[in-house]
DNA sequence: ATTTATGCAAATCCTTTGCAAATCT
DNA sequence: AGATTTGCAAAGGATTTGCATAAAT
């Protein structure tokens, strides 16, 4: 399914694409046809994914337009930047989600099956304003991960070491 | 993980190295010079650093043996086994920080000067078991990092962008 | 016609590995 | 002696960059 969630907030009028497009003008960049293709298949379904991920689809999607490597990352990097994506990192690589449309949230990380799991917390957002008052912060965005094993991974066999807490 | 946490407990009996020196020890390691002095210059401060910084430091406080890259990184790696250190990722590197006696705590990173300030608060471990009591997942540990910009560095300036939050 | 993008190859950055020589127990 | 470590050089994996060509405005 492809992005209509225009209506479900009060109104994300743009679709994704539109919404790119409309910042790259603004910038005076240009809507290329990869730009295009790649924007449109990252909001095809709305799962994390790093970029070898991304290529992958992007190649079996077949019959479009190819993508090279570097333009993928330097269109997700713009795409960061014209907000539609929420970059993160896990153990190394970088990983992205929809940032556009989509409600802020946390993760669970399981470390069994690498599977990210989301939640919302008002509390957490409050506890995090409240660190920051005392700190005189401003705040620009948080991260909040809860490392361990998802209910499906609790099983017969012990989850590994305790790596890097991402 | 075979740590006995039951010092920690009751009372940090052992210094660092010493503490290290029984984890080697129970693992048939050796007790080399190398190991020994990464260890002692990692807990003369308590500040967080990468390895390039760490492998700064081993060679200015001249004098002292001569600890390679590799090394570092292999006793850095034993340490956080050990649980000595304890290991995040900040935008693609590496930062540690000590994990020995030090209490549980979460950060508040400025873009600006890439500075960490530490924090505890016991509501957000509330909520962090909470959420994961709902989901049925087993909690190994989290990461809190609140992302923005310092009293210090909330200058004329303005912010650099979002960057990756971490 | 201009100017920005793309793709390729090569370069970086950080971290890890293979291996022979050096060092512990 | 016998096993583990170290340091060196080189390998790796992810991401970025230089530059000539292709494409968008």
């Amino acid at each position: 399914m492809s992005n209509t969630f225009a209506l479900e907030e009060v109104q994300v009028a743009l679709s994704p694409l539109e919404r790119f497009e409309e910042f790259l003008q603004s910038r005076g960049k240009r809507v290329t046809s990869q730009r295009r293709y790649l924007v449109e298949q990252v909001f095809e379904g709305h799962d994390h994914f790093d970029a070898d991920q991304l290529i992958l689809r992007l190649q079996q999607a077949a019959g479009e337009k190819h993508v090279s490597r570097p333009t993928v990352y330097r269109t997700l990097a713009e795409l960061v930047d014209a907000g539609l994506l929420r970059k993160m990192t896990l153990g190394g690589r970088a990983v992205y989600e929809h940032d556009y449309g989509y409600p802020q949230h946390d993760h669970l990380y399981c470390q069994e099956c690498e599977k990210l799991i989301e939640f919302h917390s008002d509390e957490l957002r409050q506890i995090r304003d409240a660190v920051a008052r005392e700190q005189r912060f401003r705040v620009l965005g948080h991260r909040f991960i809860i490392t361990g094993v998802c209910s499906d991974c609790a099983r017969p066999k012990r989850p590994k070491r305790p790596l890097d807490l991402v």
